[in-house]
DNA sequence: ATGAAAGCGCTAACAC
DNA sequence: GTGTTAGCGCTTTCAT
């Protein structure tokens, strides 16, 4: 309490002049007498004044935050979405409010909720694999309130919005894949409400297109992103009469998990089986057989997201759409095939 | 803007009434004629009015923001505690502003400037592993800003805070170690300015001594939590004259490098070496062999620090320490030795 | 160059 | 039970 509750008023009062003054004085850019302000910000400094945020904030009904609605801290691959933009947004004098949906559509909403409570400058969305309607995104729009998708984005709302190229990776990957010798190649895809999902899916279906090679109902197996029923996928792969000898998964951890569980059945990554994952963490360089992957700047996509933000908040009107490109890195898991 | 901007005073001349009736009437518990409160409410729903959050915060002095400082969201220690505030927070008509230090001494401080300056109601800190001095904290202090440090904590502050059992895990960590017949226990410790890597050293240290190990300078490594050098470390230690029978290391993540880099020099694990890892990721069960580890309830670390914290801010003066347990996870990488 | 006063949206002490 | 008024801390006309 002490420090913080020092005033213009009280420097007013001090200095025998009127608040008017002292403001004008602090905020350097109307006319003030030199030596006045010189006074002014002696004092301000000698009783360690700092301006209240918040009633700046009414004055201006702005509050310098920027809200974000991400599916879940825990994914690495938000994590550092995170570290993106608020690098970007510290940058520019903003504080930025996190909100974990958690997957879910109900808590999404909620979050939503609190963000525009707290009157926040401007959102920032990845939004849930359960999201499958958006009506209640309009609540931003509604209230003018700038918001950028980014990733996982809503198809049907007009916003500005940052992605990656997960059509274009997905094909390539599959590509790859069937460079090595492969033809059967099996894809663990995520719920195909989601426009990653969807788009990537359809990358993997063209590319065996384009390859005369058959889009089999049994080696597409629809996960979500929590891993939890890996194994049992698993068995079901290697149950089939006709074993695939790729696997295209979703994400690092599905991929690492599903070679886990076929080495245990004698099945040799990548002899029999070629394995191929999905954001290129850490630890793929050091599982047995180091995994080949798709590394996607997931910073880049916060970065550019806030930017596109905060331009946005400054006042343009213009919707944007960016790309930011992912690229795969091959390592052992995906060698070529012993015939 | 739209609906955003309907405020007491459009409801109140709508009725012909004035703002404060309105106001009473929309917080419940003062005295208002039911009839009147009736029709106020019924113009605020179809005005669609919501409050003005930061008028209220500039009456009441306070924001329902809970500032966080951590140092990377990308750590999933920390990433798990984020979904413990949150959780703990939201519950409790809070928001949560998160700050990363990226493990920078002065990030650290800056976040802190941030905070204080938003106003927020409290912070819960996790300390850089830069941080050695902590005086930058006493500007929470001084302004009577609750405060809880989490996990990293700073020993010299008189705050409330949350730990594990660092001490006491590290040395049955140590222990088991050595019941599986290991006594050239190697260790990846971190930055000893660290709190937990001071207390888990210790436990570590006391072990071997309570089993008339010699604790030997070669085995120590002191890394930092980025896990930049363990291939380096790793080397160092394959070329010490006496080879380590086990190593305790700091996070899985360098575990894992380290198996990796041990079996490229053929030397097998657990056979040869033992790893014992901390935090217990998933990744554990399914890297070959599947790792030992500590599991540290980070979630449970978030939403304790998180209640100490709405403790304090609802007026509580009492200083609390609590101890979050965690627990051994044996898997096969600690195996008893082959002799 | 400076002061006085109004107002951002809300609450609450004080009248009646 | 309801209206009037003041005030939270700041900026910004409008006078002077």
């Amino acid at each position: 309490m002490s420090s913080s509750s020092v005033t213009i008023k009280d420097i007013a009062k001090m200095l025998g002049i009127s608040k008017s003054t002292v403001s004008r004085a602090l905020s350097e850019h109307t006319d003030v007498n030199a030596e006045t302000r010189q006074r002014v910000i002696e004092v301000a400094r000698k009783l360690n004044y700092a301006p209240n945020t918040i009633a700046l904030n009414l004055k201006q009904q702005r509050t310098n935050i920027i809200g974000v609605i991400i599916p879940e801290t825990v994914n690495r691959f938000f994590a550092k979405a995170i570290g993106g933009i608020q690098r970007i947004a510290n940058l520019a004098g903003y504080n930025v409010m996190i909100c974990q949906s958690d997957e879910s559509s109900t808590t999404e909403k909620n979050n939503l909720q609190s963000l525009i409570a707290a009157h926040v400058d401007g959102v920032i969305i990845s939004v849930s694999s359960e999201t499958d309607h958006t009506d209640h995104f309009d609540a931003l729009l509604q209230r003018n309130i700038p918001v950028v998708f980014f990733d996982r984005i809503s198809e049907s709302l007009q916003t500005s919005q940052v992605v990656t190229d997960n059509y274009e990776i997905a094909f390539e990957g599959t590509e790859h894949l069937i460079a090595q010798g492969r033809n059967k190649i099996a894809i663990v895809a995520g719920p195909l409400n989601l426009y990653v999902s969807k788009h990537r899916f359809q990358g993997y279906a063209d590319a065996l297109k384009k390859h005369n090679l058959p889009l089999r109902d049994e080696y597409i197996i629809h996960s979500n992103f929590h891993n939890s029923d890996i194994e049992a996928y698993t068995k079901q792969l290697i149950n089939l009469p006709e074993r695939p000898d790729a696997v295209f998964a979703i994400n690092d951890y599905a991929a690492i998990e599903m070679m886990y569980h076929f080495k245990k059945h004698g099945i040799r990554i990548p002899e029999d089986i070629a394995m191929l994952g999905f954001n290129n963490e850490n630890i793929c360089k050091f599982v047995e057989p180091p995994l080949s992957s798709i590394e996607l700047s997931s910073y880049d996509l916060g970065t550019t997201a806030a930017e596109l933000l905060l331009r946005q908040i400054k006042g343009s009107r213009e919707l944007e759409k960016k790309l930011v490109k992912s690229k795969l890195v091959i390592r052992e898991s995906t060698a070529g095939k012993k015939s």
